[in-house]
DNA sequence: ACCTGAACACCGTTCAAGT
DNA sequence: ACCTGAACACCGTTCAAGT
């Protein structure tokens, strides 16, 4: 976990973890069938969010918005983490105690079970994705906004008229806006949903 | 692109990519600086969608719901492509068009270039993200499915009630479901941000 | 039972040498 | 200018041999 956090993950490597912890890589196998496993746990642990839950005077909305937000930021922390998620690691203890809480809050929201699952599942994915894809880039620096300017502004506009003629916009929106609006836009679709299913149940 | 195709992401070796085309390592780098460079054309390659175009009398949101869901099929159908998707990759001619295209139907649709832009990018998010997080993972297969039905069963109930008692029906939710509902629910967001600014506007 | 050293078959990248 | 062969420093994994 350290070394993840402080070299990344291209550094997790089955000898730099013999290494940091003091033995030679051979032996990690006695303990891990292979890396893969060693990576499932890794991740499931880091998984395990800062445990503070949401103000209880909230209502359900705020309080998804709240541990979204919460999430993103735990994940944001520790970038290594964010590249190693696959479909295949969130079985894991500490991604089924967040599924559980999740569903709470939905069910008790007044959605099915499986229609709670499901706006569960994709708001984590919204999350996850929303980190995964921003990795390697940091939007809010003011050179790489510069750069984007200049690469929307060198287009084709007659290809590409709305990059062209809205460049300056475009280079300044940040992945915290990205993640703002779809994450209101997310709610806001789930919020209708309830409606919908309180309408249909009389 | 045929070898990602047939033999996954973890054979895109530049090795194997010198042998399928006929030549040595070394000469590869001739025509890319390093692998990444590589990785980045070729993603950008398969990202040019079947140009096929939503039916025209169509409002934004079905458009908007038509491309999200041929955008998904096409990466499923190349499940290599989603596995390299990194931040950085998505800037090439054909990740751009894509960008042109939603910033037309979003602004047409009356949001601001800013807000545009974030929801475009964050509708871009959702479909990579749940694409990607369900890589390896086919939860209709209904061996799968049957697997996580007996893994939430198993859980204990005083920790995680919700995942036993409902343990049937969490596992037979699919990835479509979660893609459906999450896709339905951004585009209820962002029609009830458009309405917000018609009011706003006057 | 657990650990080690050494090996195996890979990987991305470089570079002097060819043509 | 372009390509090659060979090497370099890595990687995950295995396994006989030690204690």
């Amino acid at each position: 976990m350290a070394l993840l956090d402080t070299r990344g993950a291209t550094a997790l490597t089955m000898r730099n973890i013999a290494e940091t912890l003091g033995c030679t890589q051979a032996s990690l196998y006695r303990h891990v069938r292979n890396r893969e496993e060693l990576v499932t746990l890794l991740v499931d642990r880091a998984l395990s969010v800062a445990s503070s839950v949401p103000p209880d005077e909230a209502d359900w909305a705020e309080k998804a918005a709240w541990s979204a937000r919460l999430f993103r930021e735990h994940l944001r922390r520790h970038p290594g983490v964010a590249s190693l998620l696959r479909g295949t690691e969130r079985l894991g203890p500490n991604s089924l105690a967040g599924m559980q809480y999740s569903l709470e809050l939905f069910i008790g929201a007044g959605l099915s079970p499986r229609l709670a699952s499901a706006a569960a599942s994709s708001l984590a994915t919204f999350i996850l994705g929303s980190v995964h894809l921003n990795l390697g880039l940091d939007r809010s620096d003011p050179e790489e906004s510069r750069h984007l300017r200049l690469l929307y502004r060198s287009r084709d506009p007659a290809a590409l008229p709305l990059l062209v003629q809205h460049a300056d916009t475009l280079a300044e929106v940040t992945s915290d806006d990205e993640f703002e609006v779809g994450l209101n836009a997310l709610l806001t679709g789930f919020r209708a949903l309830i409606q919908n299913a309180d309408v249909a149940h009389g």
